[in-house]
DNA sequence: TTGTATGCGTTATCAA
DNA sequence: TTGATAACGCATACAA
């Protein structure tokens, strides 16, 4: 030992994963990095990794020049034992690609219906429908739901749950698609929607940052009060959802728990009867109580509510 | 090749790491990923290096616990050729190890003094002094600076860069260090200075979090204005810095620039002759206007400045 | 042009 | 317990 030291001695993984036939490497395959959900899982991910003593390689599938796929077959080349999918991106071809080449694989988010992989998901479906019991509670009358046109299974999750518990209780809701899920996206359905006749005077948002968008829209162009005037909800609890120019009631994703999980899977042994199936999980999306939904009680109009006549 | 399309046959990276000495992963050693500003960074960064035929591996430095050395320590076993490092942290040994080993080393916005790295920094000290000129101009006579405890390099370039300028006109300047470079040392520091008998009319902040976390308490528990009763300005150019809450006048970080940078420096052919010596580079950090700084004036007293008495 | 042997740094196996 | 040897998949040098 002494004498390595002295040598600068380290161990050659990558000789070391010619022979064991595993080279300790898991690949994370991820599309829009800087984002702040994303980026956050990505830091707890890596960090969790690193514990279990194997490595991160991140791959960015954010160009849609055809480098996903160039990058994909990198990892493979790099033979990763292992990889944990957080991009919103629907291609199946690439799980089969890892599948097919004997890595274990970890599906965030993607409510993937295939056999093999690990599926950790959140309950967006009922959170949705305790969004429209809080606007209810909060006397709201005209639900909307703002939606980005990803068409990612969680978004439409969320949206599906919503709409449902609306209707349940014979409210309409107003829907918009637009765009991409950033905070551009949730300011023109802002615009969009705060200009129409039908006024909605609670939205729920597909995520945080359209939420932002959205309340910096009706806030300072359509000097609107948040939540007085409009209630607004949000998904994802990203660290901006807790800055007070927002105070964005939203559901925390369980971060933590998420990482942990998919690490500790990944570092069972990996049995070896074929295909492992792993039991796909469900895990709950805690709310986060702030600002943007009024306590109780409309503005003046509707206190009591439930009626669903418009 | 139809065969080995056929077969789903991958060259082996490993195999041909052991071969030609080379492995084509890079290590990017990062903090705090999930921060605005880094995870953009990381993002374009994994996109040039994809595009250079390169891979990344990604080493997270936030546990405290020694596991940053494990980490690299990993990073080493599998034969990186280079470590780009973007961490704020100042651990030198840490650089040392990775020339020691061979790798090329890329330092962004650490400002080493060690020859053999190639070192991307941003021009911070004549940012310093390109705020003063705007806050004099904006009719501010009360100066401050808002800086973390952390003490980068560029941090601490921006302060005294900020300070020289001012006392170059005669004027003080308050400065105030608090906790991590985020948000919430943002309003701590706000919640600090704004208090104070001697109250700034005007503050740089060392990060636009900094300056997001100052904003939002002197708004919200000061009820003071900005750029009214307060001109701000803030450092990076991240994502909501530009939201309508902010609108925040500060400098971008010329990512785009930075990453390709660094990505083609390390495309070069590796000089043979002993450790190759890069010459150092500086950027400029461009300054966006935008809504936090008066354009001209004060709010009602000193129309005039630049007289150093107080 | 095509084929064969050798070495890269490990680890596993088998013989001493 | 210790020491020698083969094999992992690729690249190169040399022979055919």
């Amino acid at each position: 030992m002494l004498a390595a030291e002295e040598l600068g001695y380290h161990v050659n993984h990558l000789a070391r994963g010619l022979m064991r036939n595993e080279s300790g490497i898991v690949c994370l395959i991820v599309s829009e990095v800087a984002t702040p959900y994303r980026s956050a899982l990505l830091g707890r991910l890596t960090l969790n990794l690193q514990n279990a003593g194997k490595v991160a390689m991140l791959i960015n599938t954010d160009r849609s020049d055809g480098s996903v796929d160039r990058a994909l077959q990198q990892a493979l080349r790099y033979r990763a034992d292992a990889s944990i999918i957080l991009s919103g991106l629907p291609d199946r071809s690439i799980t089969q690609l890892c599948l097919r080449n004997g890595q274990r694989l970890v599906l965030i988010n993607r409510d993937d219906d295939q056999q093999g992989p690990l599926r950790i998901n959140l309950d967006d479906h009922e959170a949705g429908g305790r969004v429209v019991s809080a606007f209810v509670r909060a006397g709201c009358r005209r639900l909307a739901f703002a939606n980005s046109e990803a068409g990612t299974p969680s978004l439409m999750a969320r949206e599906r749950g919503f709409v449902a518990a609306a209707s349940a209780l014979g409210m309409e809701v107003i829907v918009e698609r637009h765009g991409w899920t950033g905070y551009e996206a949730g300011s023109v359905l802002g615009r969009r929607m705060l200009t129409a006749k039908e006024r909605p005077d609670a939205v729920f948002c597909a995520t945080d940052l359209l939420a932002c968008g959205f309340m910096d829209v009706a806030r300072h162009q359509f000097g609107l009060s948040v939540p007085n005037d409009l209630c607004v909800a949000g998904f994802d609890d990203i660290e901006q959802a807790s800055w007070s120019s927002y105070a964005l009631t939203t559901f925390a994703q369980p971060i933590a728990d998420i990482a942990s999980r998919a690490v500790d899977w990944l570092s069972e042994m990996p049995q070896e009867d074929g295909h492992a199936v792993a039991q796909p999980i469900t895990l709950k999306a805690e709310m986060i109580w702030r600002n943007s939904i009024r306590a109780k009680g409309g503005t003046g109009n509707a206190s009591t509510v439930i009626d669903g006549s418009e």
